[in-house]
DNA sequence: CGTATTTGACCGGCGC
DNA sequence: GCGCCGGTCAAATACG
């Protein structure tokens, strides 16, 4: 434990808040939004991921057809899990997403004056989890003026993705934290997470072990370029099951909306187990955790919550 | 063994 | 120019 500076503690709380969301109803995990209020949300917080680009614009012209939903007919169309993605999309998406790469190059460090875009919510320790994105935590650090440290998360959704993500401990409330997003998610919404109640670390399928059935027309190229071609088809696919959704929440039906999100889960059942599975299996470790040794041991550890693969730890 | 997390080192921005 | 500080990297470690 660190002998911190009152004053400066005093000085720090919640100093850097651009903006702060009060927003302790997130209802990701088994009552996703409604997509008008996610949209409106992601809208609000990335809206440079709306942003028309050339790039995205092709692939936009490319997804199109699958995605009807956002040309709502009505009825709402029930698509199956036997979506089918045309070899053109196959072949021409892993280019356009390359193109897209080399376009935008990587930054090995974000100069903080790109940073502009940072949408702080504060959460209570319980909606910490409760993010379709799935993070992974490449560092924490001690912040001066605050006793808790800070943790530093990427978007590990997608490859390349380089929105951030910051945790503290808010040290005025230190029943919740602080979230700060940095940057904006190039993909679209996650079809899975890392989330995954039970293991602590999330299993994202390797593209070597997924199923043979889907790629078995592809020639034997080399690993890597097999590894793209299937991460790419599962981009565009999950761009078709997310439209999927869109268009059951647009119905405002909210059996369809169930169904079709079943649905969902069924098409990735492979990849992720139903919300409704991952609620049942967290909600026991969640709240066992959280009567008994999160306010026992707080604050050191501070916060350390096992089992879940967005575990935030640290130690004063 | 593969993947996620931890943690010390490093880098760049910023104020003095 | 220098030092502080926040953010990121990457090797080591942990874990299933």
């Amino acid at each position: 434990m660190e002998n911190w500076d009152l004053q400066a503690v005093v000085r720090g709380c919640n100093s850097n808040i651009d903006e702060v969301i009060e927003d302790s109803q997130i209802p990701y995990f088994c009552a996703p939004l409604s997509f008008q209020e996610d949209n409106e949300l992601f809208a609000a917080k990335f809206p440079q991921a709306f942003e028309a680009t050339t790039t995205l614009d092709e692939l936009e012209e490319l997804y199109k057809p699958f995605y009807p939903v956002f040309q709502l007919t009505t009825p709402p169309t029930i698509l199956t899990s036997s979506i089918s993605v045309p070899q053109e999309i196959i072949t021409q998406a892993p280019k356009l997403i390359k193109n897209m790469e080399e376009s935008t190059p990587v930054r090995k460090r974000i100069s903080r004056k790109n940073q502009n875009k940072r949408v702080v919510k504060e959460v209570k320790a319980e909606d910490l989890f409760s993010d379709v994105w799935a993070w992974r935590k490449y560092g924490q650090k001690p912040i001066k003026g605050s006793p808790y440290p800070r943790s530093y998360y990427r978007c590990s959704s997608s490859k390349g993705c380089s929105a951030r993500k910051q945790v503290e401990r808010s040290c005025s409330n230190p029943e919740t934290f602080i979230i700060t997003y940095t940057a904006e998610h190039n993909h679209v919404h996650p079809t899975r997470r890392n989330s995954l109640a039970g293991s602590t670390r999330s299993k994202f399928p390797s593209s070597k072990n997924k199923d043979k059935c889907g790629s078995s027309s592809n020639s034997p190229a080399t690993p890597n370029i097999a590894a793209s071609i299937e991460d790419d088809r599962e981009f565009v696919e999950s761009v078709s099951i997310n439209a999927v959704k869109v268009e059951a929440k647009l119905s405002e039906q909210d059996e369809i909306s169930k169904e079709i999100f079943l649905l969902d889960t069924t098409v990735n059942d492979e990849i992720f187990p139903s919300f409704e599975d991952l609620d049942r299996k967290l909600e026991p470790v969640m709240d066992g955790w959280f009567s008994d040794e999160f306010s026992d041991n707080f604050p050191s550890p501070w916060f350390n919550i096992k089992g879940h693969s967005n575990t935030v730890t640290g130690a004063c």
